[in-house]
DNA sequence: CGAGATCGTCCGCTTCAGCGGACAACCGGG
DNA sequence: CCCGGTTGTCCGCTGAAGCGGACGATCTCG
């Protein structure tokens, strides 16, 4: 049986990117630029809450990446972002259908259709989509973004 | 000396009392809400991912408290909440205002719906809400809580 | 030139997130 | 009454998060 198939995703390694992009944006000269090790010092001082230059290390080459509340906290504090910035891209389109849908559900009668639509059946959820496509259509609404290209992540 | 002993987390044992939360919301009804076991065997079959009764239950007790990132999105996606609910109280109790909501957008099919149903006008949302009333009727579904005959006065 | 500091890298260890299995107590059906 | 299933609870284990310490290499200071 397939159960947990998908527990790794590609996005993994972007949590490494990601840390060494904050080093380099915090400390844009190469030169000056501390270690792993002077890092660590700093974010004991700046957060209170320590991490070891070596798991820095590991974290910025990627081999490891599953990070609990309490690291990740620390991370986000001492680089100044919020913690989603860690999560972001790993459902990134999660994320951002969540954000639409947040939005989306500022109209009232929104609200009240996806509670109306909530029990019933495939069949009739189809059927209401396809009406409700055939509306945006007819009401010149621009399409949802299915799978919208992402240019330049930073590569 | 350990300085990292900053006891600044005042969401740790809130932890436990969300997902208690949780979980007497999703399952109203005491006598029929599913044990640890079932509730894991629930979160595996629609997450796709699996969290053993055995932690469930620590969780759910205050006995661990420092989640990873993979059992938080997977605690995240079956409860249907966003991951800063477990991190950010004030997210907690905004979500737990439309947690109705939230509970009938966990259905993809619903979810669709109220992003297709954004920015029609009202006259096409009426259609819907319509619709929708009468779909519901023909599939015996119980009326809503707050169902109106004529939805939208009503804010 | 060498002493010392810091660098990245790696190995081995401890700790704990997370799980499997077992247990007694309960509830429903025969 | 007993059986089978589910409940909450607990113990003990595995594996990975996370850390400490060491290594050679580089750089600066004198």
């Amino acid at each position: 049986m397939d159960l947990g198939q998908r527990a790794h995703r590609p996005a993994e390694g972007q949590l490494a990117r990601k840390i060494n992009h904050l080093i380099a944006t915090l400390y844009p000269d190469e030169r000056t630029r501390p270690g792993f090790a002077k890092l660590a010092q700093k974010i004991r001082e700046t957060t209170g809450s320590a991490i070891s230059s070596t798991y820095l290390w590991e974290l910025a080459t990627g081999k490891k990446h599953n990070l609990t509340q309490s690291t990740l906290t620390t991370l986000a504090e001492f680089f100044g972002v919020p913690r989603e910035y860690f999560l972001n891209d790993e459902v990134a389109a999660r994320v951002d259908s969540q954000l639409e849908l947040a939005l989306a559900l500022r109209n009232q009668k929104v609200r009240s259709i996806a509670l109306r639509a909530e029990g019933l059946s495939d069949e009739t959820l189809d059927s209401i989509l396809t009406m409700l496509s055939q509306a945006r259509k007819i009401e010149k609404l621009p399409p949802l973004e299915g799978e919208r290209e992402r240019p330049g992540s930073d590569g």
